[in-house]
DNA sequence: CGGAATCCACAACGATACTG
DNA sequence: CAGTATCGTTGTGGATTCCG
C-alpha cells in the first residue's frame, strides 16, 4: 500500500507557508530544481513530447520528469495531450496560466544575469 | 572530520543548472522554504535582530535560521551588523542587491494572489 | 543574546528495470 | 514511446544541547 502522494502539487506545500501568501504559492509552483526549466522550454517551444523534454533536461531521471510534469499539470500550468494509436504519443503545452508566468521568469532571468555579470568585475 | 559545508551559498548550486542560467541563479538564491520570507521581512523592516526574525518566522529552527542567514549573507543579499558590548546584539539589513529583488518578489506575490483568487471561483 | 555542534527524520533525487 | 515500480543515496529541515 504505502500510500505515497508524489503528486498533489508540491509535496512541501501542504500547509507550508502562512505569511507572504501569494509569494509562497508562486514559489511552491515553480520552485525546485526542474520546474522552471520545463516551463522555460515550453515557453520557447509550442509543444514538446515527453522524450523531447527528457532529451533537453540533461540529467533528469524519468521518475522525476514524470513527477514534475504531473505536478505542473495538477497546478494547471501545463496541459497533456495524448494521441491515440501506436506508437504512443504525448505532447505537453503551456496553459494560459502557465504562459502568464513569462513575465516573472523573464525578470528572474535578467536579475540573475546581472548578478553573474557583476561577479566577474 | 566530516567536512561538512553547510554554507557556501546554497548546497545545491555547485554546478547545478546549466541552461536558463540567470533564472537558475536567481532561484538558487531565493528558493527554498524560508529565504523569501526572510527577505520579505527585511523589505518591510529596515533592520531586524536575530531574535526578531526567529519570532516572525514561525516554526523555523535556529539551525536553519542561522544557515539561511549565512547563505543570504554569502550571496550578498543581506548584511550582518554586530554590535560590541553585552548582551550581544546583531542586526540584519538588506544590501542594495537584496533590495533589488523587490520587483521580482512583488510580481511573484501578485501572481500567486491571482491564482488563489481564481481558485475560489 | 546569538549562535554552533550534534543527532535524527524524512523528502527529493538518481539509476535501473519493467510495462501498456 | 511514455511512462511506473523499486531501491538506494543525498539534501534539507527540526529538536536539543552547549558555548562565547
Amino acid at each position: 500500500m504505502t500510500t505515497r502522494k508524489e503528486n498533489s502539487t508540491n509535496n512541501h506545500n501542504e500547509m507550508y507557508w502562512k505569511s507572504n501568501c501569494g509569494l509562497s504559492v508562486t514559489l511552491a509552483m515553480i520552485g525546485g530544481r526542474w520546474k522552471i526549466n520545463i516551463l522555460t522550454y515550453l515557453l520557447n517551444y509550442p509543444k514538446l513530447r515527453y522524450s523531447e523534454l527528457k532529451e533537453k533536461l540533461i540529467g533528469i531521471s524519468e521518475r522525476v520528469l514524470s513527477a514534475k510534469l504531473k505536478e505542473l499539470e495538477n497546478d494547471a500550468l501545463i496541459e497533456k495531450i495524448e494521441y491515440e494509436g501506436f506508437p504512443p504519443k504525448v505532447e505537453y503545452i503551456l496553459t494560459e496560466k502557465g504562459k502568464s508566468l513569462k513575465e516573472i521568469l523573464d525578470l528572474m532571468d535578467r536579475w540573475g544575469d546581472q548578478v553573474i555579470e557583476k561577479q566577474d568585475e
